[in-house]
DNA sequence: CACATAGGTGTACGCCGTACACTTCTCAAG
DNA sequence: CTTGAGAAGTGTACGGCGTACACCTATGTG
């Protein structure tokens, strides 16, 4: 009895309750992620994942890291601003599949992944020739951006066009049937739920234009100096 | 027995409950804030408050509206670069001081501050002459770099300068602990950890400097227009 | 073959959000 | 002043959570 001898039980990892935590996390939401849940994922009792992670806090911890180790760090020698673009734009693209992490990739805890990314990122600026004071600011300017996008399609989560305006004129009517006359009040959202759909709205190319725009000013700074 | 009779209760209102909730929700952190706590806090039972809200999400959705209505919008007839600096500037200082609200601020639940706020921010982009298509963009840049900043301080919370530059040293420290000369291998970051304390570091000044970037670039593509 | 140790288990505790049935208070209509 | 309906507050209970702690078991070394 106990056990049929041919499942072969392969014995828990930390590196697989992680990878493991990341898939379920990715795919029920932060809310809903839970020890208990991700031990039955794994087929074992709750508690056998304390022998592999301190708690839960350092589980997050730990599920971060493999969010930043899916980023492209800048390479040595490499166009800075080239560098950066990819960078932000593969940063941009593990938020979107991990969408739990935003809002934890600052942790009090960073993990390897966490401080290669950073150390090659401001390597790549310094090597740019900013100085450092510069750097400092530019590093924080990109990463703001970054994350602050991120939480904002995180929730927002319009991926195709004319989900955006179907949001903006849910909203409008959501309003206009509290009380009426609502959309009045507020002529330029009233804009947006009208001209967002007709415009089309595409999250990839919104991100692109902003971190174009921080890169512009970046090369300006860079170019004065 | 019961009520002494001189203590006047006064009734809980949903206004109460979400001012209260804020308070609460300022001096604990999210993580400890819950709704025992606050009927406690209130000298309530628990099921009290949900006769005020609809359920802890909700009360959420309405606190955040609280945050909005702290943001300064921008007002009609104004510069739209000054209306839009002093909007992001309280808009930080409102997030720095709940720090909770960031990463729900985008919720899908907008109040009416929320409305309010958007609208003017809108219009107020709007009348500067900026077409409908870069309004929308510039809004979604300054956001993004607004919760995005705001998400980053409050993780990284050093108020003082020195205090950066002890939090950069700590983590320094704690790497070498775990393997030898694993500051070598990081010389950016070390860099960071040597330099920001003695250049002195200050978050106001930082995000300043960000917005001040953004506002640039926005300006020139208005002007180019 | 013995046995220390690392990995997995079972039970239990104190929190959490909140459903549901109840009492009590308030105030307008008779 | 009485009454009775609706609103406000209460008490109990349930299922789920993170995890402490004591226990069992499988494994690889002497």
């Amino acid at each position: 009895m106990a056990q049929p001898t041919n499942t072969l039980r392969i014995p828990l990892t930390r590196a697989r309750v992680l990878q493991a935590a990341v898939a379920l996390a990715d795919q029920t939401g932060l809310d809903a992620f839970s020890m208990r849940g991700l031990a039955q994922e794994l087929g074992v009792v709750p508690m056998a994942l304390y022998k592999h992670v301190a708690n839960k806090e350092e589980l997050l911890d730990g599920m971060v890291d493999i969010v930043f180790g899916e980023m492209e760090s800048p390479g040595a020698g490499e166009d800075w601003r080239a560098a950066l673009r990819r960078r932000a734009i593969s940063a941009r693209d593990a938020l979107k599949r991990h969408r739990w992490a935003v809002g934890r990739m600052e942790s009090r805890h960073p993990g390897p992944a966490n401080l290669r990314h950073h150390n090659a990122t401001m390597g790549c600026l310094r090597e740019a020739g900013f100085s450092f004071e510069t750097a400092v600011h530019a590093y924080s300017i990109q990463d703001a951006y970054i994350y602050g996008f991120a939480l904002q399609d995180q929730d927002l989560a319009f991926e195709n066009p004319q989900s955006a305006g179907e949001t903006a004129q849910r909203r409008a009517e959501r309003l206009t049937a509290e009380r009426a006359s609502a959309l009045d009040d507020y002529p330029y959202l009233a804009e947006i739920a009208t001209r967002l759909p007709e415009t089309g709205y595409d999250n990839v190319l919104e991100f692109a234009w902003g971190i174009d725009l921080i890169l512009d000013g970046l090369d300006q700074l860079r170019r004065d100096a």
